[in-house]
DNA sequence: TCAAAAGTGTTATCCTTACACCCATGT
DNA sequence: ACATGGGTGTAAGGATAACACTTTTGA
C-alpha cells in the first residue's frame, strides 16, 4: 500500500469585461444523477504523479480541455490540505484517499465565451458581495454581516475586535486585501454555508440541501472553491500595488478609464480618476500611441499601450490606489 | 496500487543573531553510509496523510523532533512539483513515488542552540554569498558571476538583458527580493551544482562527488532545498516591507539600532541610520519603554517594544527601508 | 446647446532623503 | 579627551490628495 494523496490542481481563472472582474466557473456533474451541480466550483483537474511534468502544464492542459480556454498569466496560489475542508472524494475520481488542493491564479485579457458545456464567467461579487465597495459600503455588512458577528462574537472581545477590523465596523477603514480573512471569519462564524457543509460530513450526516441563498453572504461553492476564490482575489489585489499585474486584465491597447475600471473592478474600490491617471503616467508602464478611443461617450480618449520593457528601476513597479471617499 | 505521490514538507526557519541572519540546517544520515550527509539540507519531513491533521501541525511537530526546537511564526511558501527537481527518493523514505515538496518560512527570535545532532544555524550568506551587499557590492559578482553569466548567454540578448537585470551589471539597480529569480538563473546556467546534479541524475549516471565549492557561487543543498531557501528569502524580503514580520525576529525588547541590523542582514543592504529610525516611529508599530540598554558601547539606548495591537489603519503596514550608498 | 467623458493646472500636505550637529557613556 | 554609538533639527524634493477648470466629442 502506497500513500493515500491524491493531488487536485484549481484555477481562479480572472478577467474583466464592462467594468466587472469576472471568474472562471464550472458545474461538475453529480456522480449519482449525472446532471449539472447546483453550486458552481472553480475549473480543477488531478494532477498525474506519472504523466505530469509540472503542474503548471497540467494545469493549463485540464483547464483547455474543460473549459476550451487557454491560460496566459498563470501564478500558485497556496495549497490547500486541511483534514475536514478537503475536496469531496467523489468530485475528483479518487478512492479513499485524503485530497491536498493546489490552487493557481490566472489572469486573461479575453474572457471569450467558452463553448464548452456548464462553464461560465461569473463576476465575483456573486460569491463576495460584501467585497465591492465601489459604490460606498455594501448595504448587507451593517444590515446581515454586522449582527450576525455581533451574535457569534456574544461577549468575547477577541472575536469582536477581529470582526471590527476586517468588516471595517466601527469607523475602521477597509482593508480590501484581507479577502481570505473576512471568508474564513465568515466560516468561522457559521455564516458561509460550506461550514455548516463540511460539519455534517465530518459527522458523518447527509449533506442538506443548500439554505436559502442569501444576498448579502453570497453563493457557495463546491469543495474549498470559494476559499481558493478569496485567496486568489486577495493576492491579486495586493499584487496590483507592487506589479504590473492589471495590463495581464487589458486588451492590448487601451485607454486609461479602461484601465481605471479594471483596477476598481478587481479592487473593489473607486478611485480617484485624475490622480489616478497621473500616477500610471508616473510609473513609466504605458506608453500613449497618438491614436484615439471615440466610442467613449464624450470626448475620445487617448489609447495607452503597456510597455513590456518598462523600467526595471526601484524594486516596486506597481499601480498606485488613490482612494476616492473616505 | 494508489496514487504514486508523497508529499514532504520542508521548512526555512529563520533567526538574527549579532547582526547576521541565520537559517536552521540539518545533515541527514545517508542511506548507505550511515553517517551524516557532505551536503546540508533543511529540516524536512513527510506528511503523512492519514495522521496529519494539517501541513502546519506536522510542520511543527517534525522540526521539533528533528531539531528540538519549537517554532513561532509559520507561513507556507510554495509548494513544488517540477519532475527532475523532487528531492532524491531515498531522502524521504519513499518507494517509487513523485516526490511533492511544500516550503514554510518561519521566523523565530530566539536562535537557541539546539542540541539535536547535525543541525546547525548556518547564515544565509553561506548559501547566497552575492546576495549580501551590505558592505558594497560583493565582488563575487564581478568577478565570477558575471562572467560566467557572459559566457552562457553567448550571443542571446535575452539572456543577457536577464543577467544585468538581476544581477545589477551595467548600472542597473539591485532589487533584494529577486533572491529566487537569481538562483534559478545560475541553475539555469549551470554554474549551480545542483543543476549538474539533477542532470546526471535525470540520465540515470552516478552522483559525482560535490564540485570543489566557489566562495563566490555558495555552497549547495540537498535535494531542491536551496531553491526553497531562496524562495523563503525573497519573501521574507518582500514582506519586510509591507507586514510587521521584522518583530518576529527581534526579542521581545530591542534597541533600534538591533532592529536596524536584524532589518539588514535579513535584506542584504545597509541602511540610513536616522531614517531608518523616524520611519519605524512613524509606523507606530513600536512603543518606547522608558528604559535603556547600556552595553551598546557607546551612549545607551532607550528600550522598545513591538506592539501587537499597533494601528490597522493602512492597508500596509511594514518598515521603510531607506537605503545608504547609491 | 448640453451632457458626458477626457484631460490640465494648482495647491497644501505628507513622506523621503540628505546633511549637519549635539548627547551620553566607557576607556 | 576622545572614540563610539544614540539621538535631534532642518530643509529640499517628490508623491499624494483634493480642488477647480478647460477641451472635445455625440445627441
Amino acid at each position: 500500500m502506497n500513500a493515500s494523496v491524491v493531488i487536485g490542481l484549481s484555477a481562479v481563472v480572472v478577467a474583466c469585461r464592462d467594468g466587472e472582474a469576472l471568474v472562471l466557473t464550472v458545474r461538475p456533474q453529480d456522480a449519482q444523477t449525472h446532471r449539472a451541480s447546483a453550486l458552481a466550483g472553480l475549473p480543477f483537474g488531478p494532477f498525474d504523479p506519472v504523466a505530469d511534468r509540472t503542474f503548471e502544464l497540467a494545469l493549463r492542459a485540464f483547464v483547455a480541455a474543460q473549459t476550451r480556454f487557454e491560460l496566459g498569466y498563470v501564478e500558485q496560489l497556496y495549497t490547500f490540505g486541511d483534514k475536514g475542508r478537503d475536496a469531496p472524494l467523489a468530485d475528483i475520481g479518487a478512492g479513499a484517499a485524503r485530497v491536498i488542493s493546489v490552487g493557481y491564479l490566472a489572469l486573461t485579457p479575453r474572457p471569450t465565451d467558452t463553448s464548452a458545456p456548464d462553464t461560465a464567467w461569473a463576476p465575483w461579487s456573486r460569491y463576495f458581495p460584501w467585497e465591492d465597495w465601489r459604490r460606498g459600503r455594501p448595504r448587507g455588512i451593517d444590515q446581515v454581516i454586522a449582527p450576525a458577528l455581533a451574535a457569534w462574537a456574544d461577549r468575547s472581545d477577541e472575536r469582536a475586535a477581529r470582526a471590527r477590523a476586517l468588516f471595517a465596523l466601527d469607523g475602521q477603514r477597509w482593508n480590501p486585501e484581507r479577502v481570505l480573512d473576512r471568508y474564513e471569519l465568515l466560516y468561522e462564524a457559521g455564516l458561509a454555508p460550506e461550514a455548516d457543509r463540511d460539519r455534517r460530513r465530518a459527522q458523518g450526516l447527509a449533506a442538506e440541501e443548500p439554505a436559502a441563498l442569501s444576498a448579502a453572504l453570497g453563493e457557495p461553492m463546491i469543495s474549498d472553491h470559494r476559499r481558493i476564490l478569496a485567496t486568489g482575489l486577495g493576492r491579486l489585489r495586493g499584487k496590483l500595488r507592487y506589479r504590473p499585474v492589471a495590463f495581464e486584465l487589458t486588451p492590448a491597447e487601451f485607454t486609461l478609464s479602461e484601465l481605471q475600471r479594471v483596477v476598481e473592478s478587481v479592487a473593489g474600490v473607486a478611485l480617484h480618476k485624475q490622480n489616478f491617471r497621473r500616477g500610471v503616467e508616473r510609473t513609466g508602464l504605458v506608453e500613449g500611441l497618438g491614436r484615439q478611443d471615440s466610442d467613449t461617450g464624450g470626448r475620445p480618449a487617448e489609447l495607452f499601450r503597456f510597455r513590456r520593457d518598462g523600467p526595471n528601476t526601484g524594486p516596486a513597479t506597481g499601480l498606485t490606489l488613490p482612494l476616492l471617499r473616505e
